[in-house]
DNA sequence: AACCCTGCCAACCGCCTCATG
DNA sequence: ACATGAGGCGGTTGGCAGGGT
């Protein structure tokens, strides 16, 4: 629906909090806790919005905020989770216990985005960077592997891919579920203390940078041959599972469902 | 010293979702 | 079923700090 009116109202303090504000808020939401956020700057004796207090809050003042530099972890968690999640920044900060989204953003912005870009790879798909013409052999190669199927194959492959997108839909709408539901309550006691996943033993995410390496995956960033588009049997080439579900997807795919990453979720 | 450029990050803006009446 | 308001989210911006010329 429409936008929040409290923003509009005019006479509201914008731009950086003092800390007499800090002080004010801190003090009342310890009494009384937040409440309803639109009421809270009045009953606090805040000349500032709603929107403006949560914010303040939940981004700087909030006790249980973890401050300083990124560890080697957190920034591998960040990527991991972003390549499946994209930029569901809150999504991505549940699993980063004392990071607020707004945090995670700007270090994404900052400093994983320019990383991954030195590193050859696109941010957003999280693939090696390529260029059409030195891509082109290998286009190529991939169209002649596909030349003349059949409507009857085409058909198929369309059913599969279709079958798979949707169990892909599926572990994604359970990944955006924050970790304090069903997730944790199922998972075995020693680890329903919010620990982050450990990504880099998991199938899923096998085929993505390791940025605590000094070198990209050399296999990873090898080009694509047909043996390698068509081999779907070795963990260092199980590439985008969506992609390449017409070829070998279905085994990827029992793969990937297999990896104790979808086990402890599903 | 003055200016410019760049990086960083807190805060804002506008849209969306969800709960409620 | 619909309207409304509150909270939440992601993109963007503004201003400060630090380094270079």
């Amino acid at each position: 629906m429409g936008r929040s009116p409290c923003c509009d109202e005019s006479g509201l303090k914008k731009g950086p909090w003092t800390p007499e504000e800090d002080d004010k808020l801190i003090n009342y939401i310890h009494k009384h806790g937040h409440g309803s956020w639109r009421a809270l700057p009045k009953l606090a004796g805040l000349n500032r919005c709603g929107k403006s207090c949560r914010l303040r809050w939940t981004n700087y003042l909030r006790p249980d905020i973890k401050r300083g530099k990124f560890s080697q972890e957190e920034e591998q968690t960040i990527l991991n989770l972003h390549a499946i999640l994209g930029n569901k920044w809150s999504a991505i900060a549940t699993h980063l216990p004392g990071r607020t989204d707004n945090e995670i953003k700007n270090f994404w912005n900052t400093h994983l985005k320019k990383k991954l870009i030195q590193m050859g790879f696109d941010p957003m798909t999280h693939r090696p960077r390529t260029d059409i013409f030195s891509s082109l052999p290998h286009l190529i190669a991939l169209a002649n592997l596909i030349e003349n199927p059949s409507w009857e194959d085409q058909a198929m492959r369309i059913h599969n891919d279709a079958l798979h997108m949707a169990r892909l839909n599926n572990y994604l709408t359970y990944i955006l579920q924050p970790p304090s539901s069903d997730l944790l309550l199922n998972l075995p006691p020693q680890q329903q203390q919010h620990q982050p996943y450990n990504f880099q033993d998991s199938l899923a995410f096998a085929h993505m940078p390791d940025l605590t390496a000094a070198e990209p995956d050399a296999s990873w960033m090898a080009p694509l041959t047909e043996t390698s588009i068509t081999n779907t049997n070795t963990n260092t080439n199980t590439g985008d599972a969506c992609s390449t579900s017409s070829y070998g997807g279905a085994q990827i795919w029992s793969e990937l469902l297999d990896d104790p990453f979808f086990q402890e979720i599903a």
